[in-house]
RNA sequence: GGGCGGUUAGCUCAGCUGGUUAGAGCGCUGGUCUCACAUACCAGAGGUCACAAGUUCGAAUCUUGUACCGCCCA
């Protein structure tokens, strides 16, 4: 045994033991080991581009709690970490730091240097140029993120380490691209899609949230065609809408059946205001008669609902917005955008053509005000009244600026909606911990309404490794996609041309085109699983990890990332990828909010590291429970620091003892005690609970039982009422057996605490156990406790003679505090009533009790007693 | 509008397969330098368990409803 440090410098072991821990490759996976004794954890990738905050340390560390205890169980550990690398917020990022934006035309500048002038409009650069700089950001972003993750003392296999756009990744994304294609999982197609005007991609449904934004109903007077007096009611009618700049793209007006007020009008044909459009007047159940007058416009397109009903009207397409959120140009009079009135319809749109949406709809609202906007002469002002605000959901891209748009465009699709109750058998399939997060799932995958588009009109992402062959005008052939051989993967359609063809055939009349679009970053992230196991790669080593043992995530991703994944598990092997899900609670502020980014900024990790150590804030961390929200509180944290503080303070003690013995002969039958025995039964119970609770993944209530044993009982009184016979100067049998108990249960309580606090445990369990002969060097390969460490002992003779010892021990106590005086105090005289048989027991712990208390003699009374077992009468 | 979770001491949380005087940590009050630890120890104060009704011999714990908070969906 070394010698024990008088202070204990967490900062220094903690940066010794992590190198150890490296050196010693005590995190590595065992290849060779089978399926049934390995331990598989999918990781969850975090987005290297995100904020590191406090927060993205919490659900790592509970990971890293389960993980440790498994491998303590003697489990072979397969646990990888990636980066979520690729994808929009990385772009983002980029296009900040350097002040850049990628514009596809523009040449490749090799050995590009962004002038990063922040004053200066943002430089453009090429597509090539762009991905460049997201590699060198996010190689520095992981870097950062590795230190913090070696620093929290998460058990990871660093040689398990991938990254959502590398090669491996890649290849994967496309594998898998290529064989849901083959299958028949995958079509694309041309159609209106939920589309973000600026970004200038596809969204799917996963990304978009309803968002409530002030808005106002304009009621815009309608003519009706073959009616042109203009004054009864029959005439006109007034739709609201929230969107008058759609105006131009009205292909129909709709009311319910059963509305008496436009029931004559069914079958007939509107004429619009402004560009006078003859539009047909239909009737539908789902117009909702309550809201707003009861009869709306159909655009191309508005929202869901105009998509609906222009397919199954097969109305015509009259696209107004653009893919840039600008009023697209249109010529009334040619085919599609007839007109009653040719020249005054392009002269109105004339005045919004090129505007952006608000801008167009202050012009439209404006030409509305005026009666030569008029649907049929002689009506009135289109405008029948004043703009009316209101509050309105309005879907909005998670991470957009603008409302969507819906803009038909041609998209990849993953078929999904014909699955919804094969998917939802699939998650009853899983453990879910909390259980109620399946419920989360379940209503997830009940309200799809569409297939999951996987296609991003971005750049940095993975390729789709597709060519189209292009015809005698250079137009695509998009429904004979070429698909890139497996054996290529992973390749970038952009740079590779398509088999069969030369580069110089790209993008030229009777040649090839690369598909141009990239993967939604969840198809990628949806393979974590596969990704780690090197499905379709390696199979021998994939069977060995998949499925896998936990999925942790936090409860935000329910509807993506485990939504996803169970989608690709179930499409490509029709397997669940993984037997339990762990889904973390939220951290909040003190305010009680969602940890913000600006909020969190401010607290880094690396500071609270410093602060209150590494095991101190992994304290923190392991004290939430599954699923439920955790208060931001560096009250906790100190916990913890003070919780090693004392574990520091017991093992010195406890190893000062054991310091000069021969450590050997201090075996668990030496424990000859009544009161060692009757406290060892105590720990037994702990060491059960502790071990089932883990096995339930309720690694919160390890430790708190864990714990509080060792604080109260192992601290506050089994040390004390030990001291006497642990300071004798004879190596009495008592002497040898307070020794071995001490040593017995250091032992187990490093161990128990271990998974929690693997710094401080590492370093106590060096003092002592890991040169003793047959020890792991590491404890954190150490045995977990089980019951049949104990099998070596001799059960206590009566019952409970410790809990005894302490009831006495508190009334002792109680008196001298009354008293104000020192513990230390010795007792005049000291008293003692109990039932005979509980004063049976209480004489077996006599001299431990007496010793502590500080009582030369006492007196044994036998009577009943109220309230408790004894009553003490203790003179000072 | 639908779904899920929550509402327990000043604060953060346990307890919730119904059963003796409802627990912990922090904070607060008083005391103690006791040979592992004053980053400690000892003692103490502090709660009509959101509200209402019901089931029951008995409810923080089960049922129903209400209010408020959070999240998800429409």
């Amino acid at each position: 045994m070394g010698k024990i440090p008088e202070k204990y410098d967490f900062a220094e072991i903690e940066k010794k033991l992590l190198r150890r821990w490296l050196d010693e490759k005590i995190f590595h996976w065992d290849e060779s080991r089978g399926r049934e004794e390995t331990f598989v954890v999918d990781t969850p990738p975090p987005t290297v581009s995100g904020s590191l905050h406090v927060g993205s340390a919490f659900g790592y560390i509970q990971q890293d709690v389960i993980v440790r205890q498994k491998r303590m169980k003697g489990l072979n550990i397969f646990y990888p970490m990636g980066w979520d690398d690729n994808g929009l917020p990385t772009e983002r990022r980029v296009q900040n730091f350097y002040n850049v934006r990628c514009n596809t035309h523009l040449p490749y500048l090799p050995g590009f240097i962004p002038k990063n002038d922040k004053k200066s409009r943002p430089e453009e650069i090429n597509r090539d140029n762009f991905i460049e700089l997201c590699h060198n950001v996010t190689g520095e972003d992981e870097k950062v993120f590795k230190a913090l993750w070696q620093h929290l003392g998460l058990s990871i296999d660093w040689r398990l380490e991938y990254a959502t756009i590398d090669d491996l990744c890649r290849k994967t994304s496309q594998l898998s691209f290529a064989k849901l294609f083959r299958d028949g999982h995958v079509y694309s197609r041309f159609a209106p899609h939920l589309w973000d005007v600026d970004f200038q991609t596809a969204v799917s449904q996963a990304e978009v949230e309803d968002k409530n934004l002030p808005g106002f109903f304009h009621n815009i007077r309608f003519g009706v065609e073959g009616d042109s007096t203009g004054s009864s009611q029959a005439a006109s009618f007034v739709i609201a809408t929230t969107r008058p700049e759609l105006l131009a793209s009205c292909v129909a007006v709709i009311a319910h059946p059963d509305d008496e007020r436009y029931k004559a009008l069914f079958g007939k044909k509107a004429v619009t205001p402004l560009f006078r459009v003859p539009v047909p007047i239909i009737a539908n159940d789902k117009a909702d008669p309550e809201k707003g007058t009861g009869i709306l416009m159909v655009c191309t397109f508005g929202d869901i609902m105009d998509v609906e009903w222009w397919r199954q009207y097969k109305l015509p397409l009259r696209q107004t917005i653009g893919r840039n959120g600008r009023m697209m140009p249109v010529q009334f009079g040619t085919q599609g955008w007839e007109s009653l009135n040719v020249d005054q319809a392009n002269e109105f749109y004339g005045q919004i053509s090129g505007k952006n949406i608000k801008p167009a709809q202050a012009a439209v609202v404006e030409l509305l005000r005026s009666p030569a906007g008029e649907a049929i002469p002689g009506m009135g002002i289109p405008l029948t009244a004043e703009p009316k605000p209101i509050d309105h959901p309005v879907k909005m891209y998670e991470k957009g600026e603008r409302p969507l748009e819906i803009i038909p465009t041609r998209q990849w699709y993953i078929r999904i909606m014909d699955k919804k109750e094969a998917l939802i058998e699939q998650g009853n399939k899983i453990q879910w911990h909390p259980d109620f997060m399946k419920v989360r799932y379940e209503n997830w995958v009940q309200g799809l309404n569409q297939d999951w588009c996987v296609s991003r009109q971005r750049y940095f992402g993975v390729p789709f490794p597709v060519w189209y062959k292009l015809d005698l005008e250079g137009n695509p052939d998009y429904e004979n996609p070429i698909l890139a051989d497996e054996k290529i993967l992973p390749i970038d359609p952009q740079s590779h041309p398509a088999p069969g063809f030369d580069e110089s055939q790209r993008d030229k009349p009777n040649g090839f085109t690369g598909d141009p679009d990239v993967m939604d970053t969840w198809a990628t992230s949806s393979m974590t699983p596969q990704i780690a196991s090197h499905w379709a790669l390696d199979d021998g080593r994939h069977q060995k990890v998949f499925p896998m043992d936990i999925r942790p995530q936090g409860p935000e991703i329910i509807r993506t990332w485990a939504f996803y994944t169970i989608v690709k598990a179930y499409l490509h092997e029709n397997q669940i990828p993984w037997h339990n899900v762990l889904v973390n609670g939220w951290i909040l502020d003190p305010d009680r909010k969602k940890m913000s980014k600006s909020h969190g900024q401010a607290i880094t990790p690396e500071h609270l590291l410093q602060q209150y150590s590494s095991d101190g804030v992994r304290y923190w961390s392991a004290k939430a429970r599954l699923g439920v929200d955790t208060a931001y509180d560096e009250a906790l944290f100190a916990n913890g620091k003070r919780l090693v503080t004392k574990l520091y303070n017991a093992s010195k003690f406890v190893s000062g003892h054991l310091l000069n013995q021969e450590l050997s002969s201090l075996t668990p039958d030496r424990i000859t005690e009544e009161l060692d025995r009757s406290f060892i039964n105590h720990l037994l119970q702990v060491v059960n609970k502790a071990g089932r609770h883990f096995d339930n993944f309720e690694y919160a209530d390890a430790l708190q039982c864990t714990e509080s044993f060792f604080w109260e009982k192992f601290c506050d009184n089994y040390l004390e009422l030990v001291k006497v016979r642990s300071y004798h100067d004879e190596m009495t049998p008592g002497k040898i057996s307070a020794l071995a108990t001490l040593k017995f249960t250091l032992s187990l309580l490093l161990r128990l605490f271990a998974p929690f606090i693997p710094f401080f445990t590492e370093e106590a369990w060096g003092w002592i156990f890991a040169s003793e002969q047959g020890r792991n060097k590491s404890i954190h390969t150490s045995a977990w406790p089980e019951e049949k460490e104990f099998s070596g002992i001799t059960k206590p003779g009566v019952n409970d003679a410790f809990g005894a010892a302490m009831e006495v021990l508190a009334a002792v106590r109680k008196a001298k505090s009354e008293a104000k005086v020192s513990v230390k105090t010795p007792l005049k005289s000291l008293k003692i009533r109990g039932s005979a048989e509980d004063m049976k027991v209480l004489k077996l712990v006599w001299e431990d009790l007496l010793g502590t208390v500080g009582a030369q003699e006492a007196e044994a009374i036998e009577g009943q007693v109220e309230g408790g077992k004894f009553e003490v009468k203790a003179e000072i």
